[in-house]
DNA sequence: CCCGTCTCTTTTTTT
DNA sequence: AAGAGACGGG
């Protein structure tokens, strides 16, 4: 253990071997911390604290497993294996489990995701004949979300006219009602959303003392990471559960809170030592992870924060490279600079592709950047967006499986019931629905026992509804000898499943197939790494929980060399030597969602501050002066977060080669400016005094205006075959081909922006108008 | 009841 | 640009 623990600074082993009593890590970006965490707890168990009393709290269940990982190469893995180590989400779950009856669940309760909740709630605003434009869905599920993390509960909401009043003000006088509904309907479908997960954890420990005494007992030692992060639910678990022996230790940094969204309260690490009594300060404020330049630079960023920690995050790395910052026209453009100068690095400096990282505010952002990248034939992986585990293709066979587990799962139900489609539609839909509310039973229930019901069908539906159940049925006795694998092969042939995504053989329908396939092989994956451990039955349930519960960065396949593209959010707590952070623009980054209160633009900054500490050798900062978003081509103006930088730890590039006039984008940018239909200011493009665009840069932004128009350009001549032709040149006189009507020639160009249109007369098709923007066109001549 | 087509909305971030 | 809902023909 000695031999860990001089790998650590002063700064950091205070904390590692401070073992009783509430503490606070206050943990700069870089600094260290994970470290600390680890060692602390190898610590605690080489001291001879039971692993079984250890609980540890993580943002992500990768950064759990890491850290287990790392603990069982210094303690053994045996010893390892017993500790309690995960997000609050998948260890409350697990416990909720075990506990479930007291409550009133099925111990084999679903986890609904947020699509799940969206499609129940909007089911309701149906029944309830209420206005889906006033309440739209996505809206109510928050409201009933940001309600479950500040435990208000159906009745507290009743009880309290303050709530009632705001959301009547809000025009929407039966949220209530909806939020009752909803919780009752998950209820009876024996399903929890992942904010039940919490709230229902919190009831556990309230309502039953003898089961909170029990788990206070058991952690007698709890961790949390990311402490800034927690919401109001997660804070009064760790309270209630660390409430006897006072031994917790939390660790964040309030510089990197960037889920109020979610319901996250800063204000949980900011009075943290308010909440308990002789609480131990910790502060690691050296940065081990990158250069000065970029120390300097997000401190200088953070400070324009009022509301933060004091602390001073310092760096005796190298000075090294300023961060550069670079303008382009588009976001095509912008992305052809991110992978040129990925290409040009990694053979100046013989990197790796996994050298590098592109992080972005929103993930529609990824798509310009994919392009430019293959193009460039440079491998890479986008981590989050639509997760695996949401497609389409796969949600439906895991909703098979979840009703064999849990035939009262509504959304799972209605989700296959028709797919692939068996004459069973909306309308049988609606009675069994109503019935089912009726009765109060679940809809399978009424299936099951139709005729005993209420429910007028003819008598050909009825025979597809009882084939259905005796499907289902048929599966679950086959859940009683078969593994998840062989189960969910099974499941897929005979219901049907691989059929309908075989039927039509487009790429579409292959790429379902190989998701259904590569869900299979985890499977397969699943039920092998099971064996080895043998405190758990690797049944279907347990499969399922992971799945609800897995993160995009969980299922990282490794050792594969990628440039990794995600969120911003998504990349909190990791490093990379090269850090792209591109889209810096107002409206976006800040996003225009979140500047209007002085908190939401703090949380930003916060956000920008996390992605420039991402960063160890080099960061790059781009922004595009115009960008498709919605479809549409949209100006943008440089991030105020650019300015807020000090200037003497920036480097202003933009290369020649990245200004070329590009007739196609710009007859529209700029000859609304000749045309003096609009004002050079309404062109959101920085002044000139503003520091950012001046220096580094002979040509000055203005002169842009000037340039030309487009009928003096020569179009230049294209390389590569497969441009998207809107990003290129076309001109007419050209010779394209297109996939459907093969080769032609370009009669006319006409149109703006997004619209612009060429006539084309082809060989086979005679003469069309195609919108560039779809087209996908090559040019051949 | 099914399915294709059209229109409309929607996009911030995620366990 | 993609999904969800509406609509209408089969």
């Amino acid at each position: 253990m000695d031999k860990y623990l001089n790998q650590l600074n002063d700064a950091q082993l205070e904390p590692t071997i401070q073992i009783e009593g509430p503490m606070i890590v206050i943990a700069g970006a870089g600094s260290g911390k994970t470290r600390v965490l680890t060692y602390r707890i190898a610590y605690m168990m080489s001291k001879g604290i039971d692993p079984f009393n250890i609980l540890s709290l993580t943002f992500t269940n990768k950064a759990a497993r890491e850290m287990k990982e790392r603990i069982a190469t210094i303690v053994g893995a045996s010893e390892a294996k017993n500790l309690w180590m995960g997000t609050f989400h998948s260890v409350f779950a697990r416990i909720l489990r075990s506990e479930a009856d007291k409550l009133g669940y099925p111990s084999n309760f679903t986890i609904y995701d947020t699509q799940d909740s969206d499609r129940l709630i909007a089911s309701i605003i149906k029944e309830m004949s209420l206005d889906k434009d006033i309440y739209k869905y996505k809206q109510v599920r928050s409201r009933i979300s940001s309600y479950k993390n500040s435990l208000i509960t159906v009745r507290a909401y009743f009880q309290n006219p303050e709530l009632k009043e705001a959301d009547a003000m809000a025009r929407r006088p039966r949220m209530g009602d909806i939020y009752k509904e909803y919780v009752e309907r998950c209820f009876k479908a024996g399903a929890m959303d992942f904010d039940d997960l919490l709230l229902k954890t919190n009831e556990l420990l309230t309502r039953f003392p003898e089961v909170l005494a029990k788990y206070q007992n058991r952690f007698k030692y709890i961790l949390v990471d990311e402490y800034q992060d927690t919401n109001h639910s997660q804070y009064l678990i760790v309270r209630a559960l660390s409430d006897k022996f006072q031994n917790i230790c939390v660790v964040g940094d309030d510089a990197q809170s960037i889920y109020a969204f979610r319901g996250a309260n800063i204000n949980n690490i900011l009075n943290f030592q308010k909440d308990y009594d002789d609480v131990k300060v910790f502060r690691l404020e050296q940065n081990y992870r990158s250069t000065k330049n970029i120390v300097n630079a997000a401190n200088s960023i953070i400070d324009k924060n009022q509301t933060k920690l004091e602390k001073i995050v310092w760096t005796a790395n190298d000075e090294g490279e300023k961060i550069k910052v670079h303008r382009s026209l588009t976001d095509g453009d912008e992305g052809r600079y991110v992978a040129s100068t990925i290409f040009e690095n990694k053979m100046n400096h013989q990197l790796k592709n996994s050298d590098f990282a592109i992080l972005y505010r929103t993930n529609a952002q990824s798509r310009a950047i994919e392009d430019a990248l293959r193009k460039r034939d440079i491998k890479y992986r986008i981590y989050g967006g639509l997760s695996f585990y949401q497609r389409k293709e796969i949600k439906d066979v895991l909703s098979y499986l979840r009703l064999i587990i849990n035939p009262a799962d509504e959304e799972a139900l209605k989700r296959i019931i028709n797919f692939p489609p068996r004459g069973i539609g909306q309308t049988t839909m609606d009675k069994l629905i109503v019935s089912a509310n009726g009765y109060n039973r679940t809809i399978f229930e009424v299936m099951k026992n139709i005729d005993k019901t209420d429910v007028k069908v003819n008598s050909g539906t009825k025979t597809k509804l009882q084939n259905f159940v005796t499907l289902i049925e048929s599966f679950q006795v086959l859940n009683q000898t078969a593994d998840v694998f062989e189960l969910a092969e099974h499941v897929t042939r005979t219901s049907g499943l691989i059929r309908e995504f075989n039927k039509d053989g487009t790429p579409e329908g292959v790429t379902r197939m190989e998701n259904i396939e590569e869900l299979l092989n985890g499977m397969k994956d699943f039920v092998e790494g099971q064996k080895e451990i043998a405190d758990t039955t690797g049944n279907l349930a347990e499969f399922l929980e992971d799945v609800a519960l897995a993160t995009d960065l969980d299922a990282d396949k490794g050792d594969a060399d990628h440039v990794a593209l995600m969120t911003i959010h998504l990349a909190k707590g990791l490093e990379f030597p090269y850090v792209f952070i591109v889209g810096l623009e107002e409206d976006l980054f800040p996003s225009a969602m979140s500047m209007n209160t002085r908190s939401e633009l703090e949380e930003e900054r916060r956000l920008f501050y996390v992605a420039l500490t991402r960063a160890e050798k080099q960061a790059y900062l781009t922004y595009a002066l115009s960008r498709y978003r919605w479809g549409k081509l949209i100006d943008s103006e440089p991030s105020r977060f650019i300015e807020e930088i000090d200037e003497q730890y920036l480097d202003i590039v933009t290369p020649i080669e990245e200004r070329r006039f590009n007739p196609m984008l710009d007859a529209d940018i700029f000859g609304d400016v000749e045309d003096s239909k609009v004002s050079p200011n309404k062109i959101r493009y920085k002044p000139a005094k503003k520091a950012v665009l001046k220096k580094g840069n002979s040509k000055k932004p203005q002169e842009k205006f000037q340039v030309t128009t487009p009928k003096n350009l020569k179009p230049v001549a294209k390389t590569d075959g497969n441009t998207n032709l809107f990003d290129s040149k076309l001109v007419v006189g050209n010779i394209v081909k297109h996939i459907r009507f093969g080769t032609g020639e370009v009669l006319k160009i006409e149109g703006k922006g997004a619209d612009i249109k060429a006539e084309i007369n082809f060989q086979h098709g005679g003469v069309k108008k195609l919108l560039l923007r779809f087209a996908k066109l090559e040019v051949v001549g």
